[in-house]
DNA sequence: GGCGTTCTAGAATATTCGCGC
DNA sequence: GGCGCGAATATTCTAGAACGC
């Protein structure tokens, strides 16, 4: 009936049924997401591949590996043109990498993988990303952006001269901010 | 003359050849190379990039755009399957555009990339690469692992806080001539 | 011969040639990163708005206001359906207002605008954002995130462009200071 | 030590979501 | 579908790092 269904569906309608789908199937909700803090529902990136490694109409180009331990990008071109400008809004290869990447996923080194002219497909792994096992989703973290800590002691002469023409200049903002306050209040 | 020349050759011979006389061009000899230390050879990607650049036979997969000031790559998946493992050790795009940028190349913003179905060409650009001015290929450098001067460093941190400032300037004045212009309507 | 093949190669379209005359408007088709860090490119976004508002194809959804000084959305669902995803990742009137948003832009709120509700066109200004004016766009800043410049030891390069947008902060205030006067006086 | 190939990460902008006013 | 903004994720372009030669 799954099938059928989304065969019956336009493009767009697979796609947001399945996430329906696997909404349910994680428990959480679309309705009340600040009241119940409970499971907190997968980023897109993952859910959309999920979804798209379980769809039997892309096994050609992505397909879960033997053991169900990794994935592979079969065929690499079809895969880009024909699988990601329905799921993502790109078709870069690089984009999706950089994505699984972001995730934590690491690419498999097999060793054909490692000839000059590589026939091999593009294998990817990760320890949260298991074949029939969506519940280990969402421990799949997406890193975070470093913050960086910095504390200058020392500046140029040239920088001082800046700094004091900046300091000027917001004197300058003060004071107009000022004066159209009181412009408005006497308007 | 180069031309025909090139198109009489077979693929193997054309690349040799091709080198050859691209060392003609730089005044370097391939013979001794550790004895005179006049002008030093280019890099073999730089030698190679301009050397598949030449090749009309290429020109339908990568060309120079209108004004010979960037070159395009045309026919991606064709670019990547048939050129890149004629003149490098892989078929992988990335790692072509890997050198790329790791000689300074910038790859040229289009309209195009920001949409989805994009049919558009890969654009790259450097300063020392134009049509028809092989001497300037010299001037291409190689980026090299860094090290650090903390002095120039701490000044950049400076430097990076004034920038932040003046952006806030900015955004201040952008407001107030807002805020100015509505007055002035209500008046 | 060879230049003659290359130009048969090169399929630039409208897009493309507006794209290079905004390059050229700006200085920016010879950038030497490791020799002198020229004016850096408009962001896309900016880039992107400017040839939409330029393409006289577009004016009917989109268009400059008698003075040149704002822009309309005329016919929200016509620029939201063909205009967006023509340009953009996305059909999101709001995804573009926000991108407006974080550059500066803000809504005019005419008397008109805040009488009838939904009737009137949506207005936006900035004060860098002027018909005709395509050299005040580099003054148009993003908010929030910080721009990382690559080399340290060009500080002094760095530095000067602190400082002319210094000057034109200093103009800027200048300016308002001086329509200040002229309000009070006329009050 | 420089250069080439590969995999991953940094950095900036772009898109989405939701809050407070 | 207010309007402007903060925050998180998404997409893009470039750089870091490891390894081999």
């Amino acid at each position: 009936m799954f099938v059928l269904g989304c065969v019956a569906c336009c493009r767009l309608g697979l796609l947001d049924w399945s996430l329906l789908l696997l909404c349910s199937i994680f428990g959480t909700s679309m309705k009340e997401p600040s009241v119940s803090l409970g499971p907190t529902p997968a980023p897109v990136f993952l859910t959309k591949l999920w979804v798209l490694m379980e769809d039997p109409a892309n096994c050609d180009m992505i397909a879960w590996n033997t053991n169900g331990q990794t994935f592979s990008i079969l065929d690499e071109q079809r895969f880009t043109k024909e699988i990601l400008p329905r799921y993502f809004k790109h078709s870069n290869l690089s984009s999706f990498i950089r994505q699984l990447n972001m995730y934590g996923f690491r690419k498999v080194m097999s060793l054909e993988n490692g000839l000059v002219k590589s026939e091999s497909a593009i294998e990817f792994q990760h320890p949260f990303f298991k074949k029939g096992r969506p519940e280990l989703l969402e421990h799949i973290k997406r890193k975070v952006n470093s913050v960086k800590t910095e504390d200058a002691h020392l500046s140029q002469d040239n920088l001082q001269k800046v700094i004091n023409e900046l300091k000027v200049l917001q004197n300058g903002q003060s004071n107009m901010d000022f004066k159209l306050d009181t412009m408005r209040r006497e308007n």
